[in-house]
DNA sequence: CAGCATCCGTTCTGATACTG
DNA sequence: CAGTATCAGAACGGATGCTG
């Protein structure tokens, strides 16, 4: 494996992994796995995003392909967003991590009771 | 699914998309793949790492169980980490995500340059 | 309705200097 | 050697107000 891939902007690790990263990403993936949504439902689903930075979440992934933003030409405006295949592709390695957290949680929860224990112990 | 697990600070998605999304973590995982380190030979390895981020890094993985952290009584101090069964287990969830970003990087970045030349020609 | 501009508080990051 | 302490700068998140 590529030690420095994290310095290089145009790793694929590193490209996927901030886009992973991004605690809204994943949220907005899921919550258009069902369909197509528009803006303010979007929102509504998501739940606790400021709309500012759930525009940014779209741009970005727009940008990177992994959802297209359609624009109606009405009055009142609507914007529709649905995820590509490429971000739905995106659902089954987040899947994978999904089902390792779901199986490891306790160990980790464990792990940290243990070590925070310690600590206050001393 | 549950739609509100990204505010769920205990929920497994979120504890564990946490760590991955942390640039140094994966780097960390990496590194210490192939068997125990010191500290100063994993900060060669990882690279461009300030001290203090590497331990703070190196302590939120030691507290969520995913490595050891083993001091020597010795002059000089040698501190050697390395991974738990769990620590290493994480690989394979990061090696689907590895996978799929090598596989679909030139689609995602065929986005960019799309989304990036439209913009330009405005 | 969608979303851009602006502002502000918080967090994060990294460099530097110092200690057991 | 392996940190800890401190601190300034950057990046981020979110609230508010305004526009086509």
């Amino acid at each position: 494996m590529n030690r420095g891939d994290a310095f290089d902007p145009s790793c694929p690790t590193r490209v996927v992994l901030d886009r992973i990263g991004d605690k809204w990403t994943v949220l907005v993936i899921g919550a258009l796995q069902d369909g197509p949504l528009r803006f303010t439902a979007l929102r509504a689903r998501v739940g606790g995003v400021a709309a500012k930075v759930l525009t940014q979440t779209l741009r970005a992934m727009e940008r990177d392909g992994l959802l297209t933003r359609t624009v109606h030409a009405q009055v009142p405006p609507r914007v529709d967003y649905e995820l590509t295949p490429l971000g739905a592709s995106l659902t089954a390695p987040i899947a994978t991590l999904t089902d390792w957290a779901e199986t490891h949680l306790s160990a980790i929860l464990a792990a940290r009771d243990d070590y925070d224990a310690e600590l206050g112990a001393r």
